[in-house]
DNA sequence: GTGATTTCTTAACAAAAGATAATTTGCTAT
DNA sequence: ATAGCAAATTATCTTTTGTTAAGAAATCAC
């Protein structure tokens, strides 16, 4: 685990011991809940097998906007930085084998850290990937249809047509589940 | 111009003055293309006065998915900040104010001020809170219909459907001219 | 102001999605 | 193995959007 960081910063190798002792190892069953809508998240997770879903409450009905899995990192994002209420529920869509870190405790490494002006750049770097990453999702919407994006996904995403269930990538193209199956079976024939 | 930085920043005061002096500033009339799709983007442009739109040809149509106006700060993105070609086109909405600065004079403002940590937190914030615009726009598109994307628009962005022309407005909510005028007459209704 | 051009609206039809409900398939626990 | 439950498919019907084309309204240039 952080094997890519302790080479990445080996200056910080001493210390490395001691912010890995921060995470706490723990094995949960499918559809665990590890934060829930309207809490302040307080925890990040490190999904070392398994994975997981976010989604939110819309008129009765889940819709699932992000997955995560093996090696990535999930928290409350505005939440988790703000301590503010979630507006998103975390949950297990597999059994899962999670490192979780308290706030605190990853504000503490980050500020100890950032002494090392690499690190800094290297949290700004993440943060225009991601932007762009969302920043194509959300292009994908305006351009393609649901069908389309159906087939991107398996062409990009290929891991999360296999393990997650199809009701949950429906919400995530933003269609039903209904569809879903039925864009399934144009496809087929 | 800059009055926030000079306030925030006030110990690199003598320094403004040399990095205004990068910015050039130019009057263009409508329809100005700033940025042509596929040219790589040297330059970045704040607003005087005026309004842009970046868009990107898809199937022989344009699609608009982002607006500025006065004192936002518009560039190629990902091209600029990496020097490959754009997948899009910035063009004026409105006959436009601008100030413009080479990326390499930029490159050189962030790499001098960047001694002083505030400023990569600054930039560090502004990259989560772009995130963070683009997930909330993003996640319109999965919850809401059309009709509620644009009356969401109307609501949060007055300024947008007051100055855009309804056919950019229609491709950034991710539906046709004709459907948004649809839209627009049910709802007189 | 007037003509030309662009933008917006309306109409008609085809294609696709939402909603609801019934049926089938697949999974889980005992 | 099988009963029970959840997920996926299929069917029917309604609503909405895309497409194309034609007409009305607004804007621009001279």
């Amino acid at each position: 685990m952080f094997d890519q960081f302790r080479e990445r910063f080996p200056m910080l190798n001493h210390k490395w011991d001691e912010y890995i002792s921060y995470y706490n190892r723990i094995e949960v069953p499918a559809k665990t809940v590890l934060l829930k809508e309207g809490d302040v998240s307080h925890k990040a997770f490190f999904i070392e097998k398994g994975c997981l879903r976010a989604w939110f409450n819309n008129n009765e009905k889940d819709i699932t906007f992000q997955f995560a899995f093996e090696n990535e990192i999930l928290s409350g994002a505005e939440s988790f930085r703000k301590s503010i209420p979630s507006f998103f529920t975390i949950e297990t869509i597999e059994p899962s084998v999670l490192h979780w870190i308290h706030k605190k405790d990853l504000d503490k490494i980050v500020e100890e850290t950032s002494q090392i002006p690499e690190m800094k750049d290297n949290m700004l770097n993440a943060a225009f990937d991601r932007q762009y990453h969302y920043m194509k999702h959300f292009l994908s919407f305006i351009r393609d249809t649901p069908e389309q994006r159906y087939l991107n996904l398996i062409k990009e995403s290929p891991h999360i047509v296999r393990r997650v269930p199809q009701q949950y990538i429906a919400t995530y193209l933003g269609i039903t589940p209904v569809s879903l199956s039925r864009i399934r079976n144009r496809l087929t024939k």
